[in-house]
DNA sequence: AATCTATTTGCAACAAAGTTGCATCTAGAA
DNA sequence: TTCTAGATGCAACTTTGTTGCAAATAGATT
């Protein structure tokens, strides 16, 4: 539920605030900030703006590219992928990586990875 | 030798798509827009987008967010860091992969990994 | 080396994306 | 219920990115 997750994260619980999660949960991989401010009607979008930074900030929310695209997602709901390099074709890998890890003094709370290699049909080609 | 990676990319060899990624390697991992904008002086803005497009549409370059920022590499040369969400100082962290590795029958030959946390200094706050 | 053509470049005007300061409002603590 | 740090909206603003078009040029062709 959004309201735990706010609260898991110290974040005032708002009407904004949840709105926001909302649609990113429901856009999925295609929280695209054109997208967030698109199903935020009404809201301003400074608004939008200021908590997708604080979210971030706050370790609920993560940015990644994809593809062409920016996207926000809550923690943790990315997924890793392995692609061909030449026929690009993708596989997801599992997590190699525990979040409660520290590292340099960080308190890790998120990570990108992805693989990049040359399949097995490839391969014999 | 620059000359030699854009005709490998099937790049027209132009003075300002040298410069360009002449700046990207000085750059190294501070390659954002906006710095390679600024290294690019006396070029045309416009000149600098459409080679950026161009160059990651044919492979040259890659798109990867590093912190606050998205930074464009020359393919495979990237290295990998540790950001704080909160004040965004990052670090670089060893690869902890063996290049040589096989996952799901693919050979990897590139991967991409970055993490997030929260530094030390702002665990304090 | 002169010619040709698809691509590249600069310019100017524009559109979109993101920021700032400030007054008002509100979640959640006291 | 009151209080206050943080959240919100608004307006004006800066920055970032795009488009159409004319001029220039890389590199292929003859």
């Amino acid at each position: 539920m959004i309201e735990e997750l706010l609260k898991k994260y110290n974040m005032k619980v708002t009407d904004k605030r949840v709105t926001i999660l909302e649609n990113i949960i429901k856009l999925e991989e295609q929280a695209t900030i054109k997208n967030i401010l698109t199903n935020c009607k009404g809201m301003d979008k400074t608004t939008v703006y200021r908590n997708l930074e604080a979210l971030e900030a706050s370790g609920l929310l993560t940015r990644e590219i994809d593809g062409n695209d920016i996207i926000y997602l809550v923690n943790g709901h990315h997924k890793h992928h392995l692609t061909c390099v030449k026929c690009h074709e993708s596989v997801e890998i599992e997590c190699p990586f525990d979040h409660q890890e520290k590292v340099n003094g960080y308190t890790i709370t998120n990570h990108y990875l992805n693989l990049e290699g040359v399949c097995s049909n490839c391969q014999k080609k």
